[in-house]
DNA sequence: TTGCGATAGTTAGAAGCTATAACGCTTCTG
DNA sequence: CAGAAGCGTTATAGCTTCTAACTATCGCAA
């Protein structure tokens, strides 16, 4: 890699963290090339010899949001965490940054399409779980990922706010009484 | 209600009807009140005689979806619907409008504080649950809810492509599995 | 019925955004 | 060391929200 491609390659990842610190405090709609050209020094269009577009951009982070999130609940599996281990470790992983989160499981980009490598890395989040889910894979598997996110995305969407609910305990409740279920017809 | 008053509640009811349609097709943050203008046939600023701004305009839109779920599930429930049958009024209600649905309960609109009397509305469809739940019903009506927001979250963000999954079954099997649940401590 | 005041709509314009085009300047590379 | 490739600039088009100022109209009250 020569000192052309490595420079780029900085200021791909410069950009893309002012892109999180911007949909940190604004969310993802609030994204704007303009600004973050601007915080970077330099002026608009400069940032389109590096990102195609603003849908690029975003792409780009949706497929770190999915590296890192993979690469959390593999680190938490391999470390000897069971399946209440694991929906804690994504749990925390998502409140670290909640936009994150809400970037590759929220509201989905409206004509916006996930490129085949990002579903690729999202797979990777899925394996995780159905090595930790146990018989039948699948089936557990896929209620873990639901009860998960359905406590995880109301609680970070503030839906919980003045209901003096426990999210950390509710979602042990819910894995926790994955251990009764054995099969289902869930299929189509 | 004068004439007046009459002309302006019918406009504003005609803005909300073209706004849906362009949420249903583009999603929320597509919503364009210029658009709209438009294709009603007048130039942008005058919608700002009904709408303050955009924020209010959305505003308008979730009270009335919150409105819409509210009384569907009680019309469901008043209609001798069980748990299960609750939770497929509300699948069925989220399938009649993804948009609608995701407006209410998906990624918050970053900044966006929702006024009183739009909690009051979101507090009735609590209501219901609860009056379905059983005992204990904070505990069974909050499973309830993040069981069935798990699924159909996942369902309308398109997150099942590709997994032969019948979402229908998984919610019915979800709900259906709340009969074991007596307690928990999810209480903060 | 007539006249006035409130209201609806208009155009103009500011400030912001994405994105493209055309132009220098620099820097790596053959 | 020359040339080509790449970076950053300004200018511009077209879109957005939203404000300001102006006109015309409509309803109500005397």
């Amino acid at each position: 890699m020569g000192p052309r491609e490595r420079y780029r390659e900085q200021v791909r990842d410069e950009v893309k963290q002012h892109a999180w610190e911007q949909i940190a405090t604004a969310g993802v709609s609030a994204l704007s090339l303009n600004a973050i050209a601007k915080q970077m020094g330099m002026s608009g269009p400069a940032l389109y010899r590096y990102f195609a577009n603003r849908d690029e951009l975003i792409t780009a982070l949706i497929r770190d949001a999915y590296r890192s999130l993979a690469d959390t609940a593999r680190a938490a599996y391999d470390g000897g965490a069971d399946l209440v281990g694991l929906a804690r470790a994504i749990r925390e992983w998502a409140l670290v940054d909640p936009h994150r989160y809400l970037l590759i499981y929220g509201t989905p980009v409206p004509g916006y399409h996930a490129p085949a490598d990002t579903t690729a890395i999202s797979d990777q989040v899925m394996a995780v779980i159905l090595e930790a889910a146990g018989e039948p894979a699948v089936h557990r598997g896929l209620l873990f990922w639901t009860r998960v996110h359905g406590v995880l995305s109301l609680e970070l969407a503030g839906h919980f706010h003045g209901m003096s609910v426990d999210p950390a305990a509710l979602v042990t409740e819910e894995i926790e009484a994955l251990a009764v279920v054995r099969a289902g017809s869930h299929r189509s």
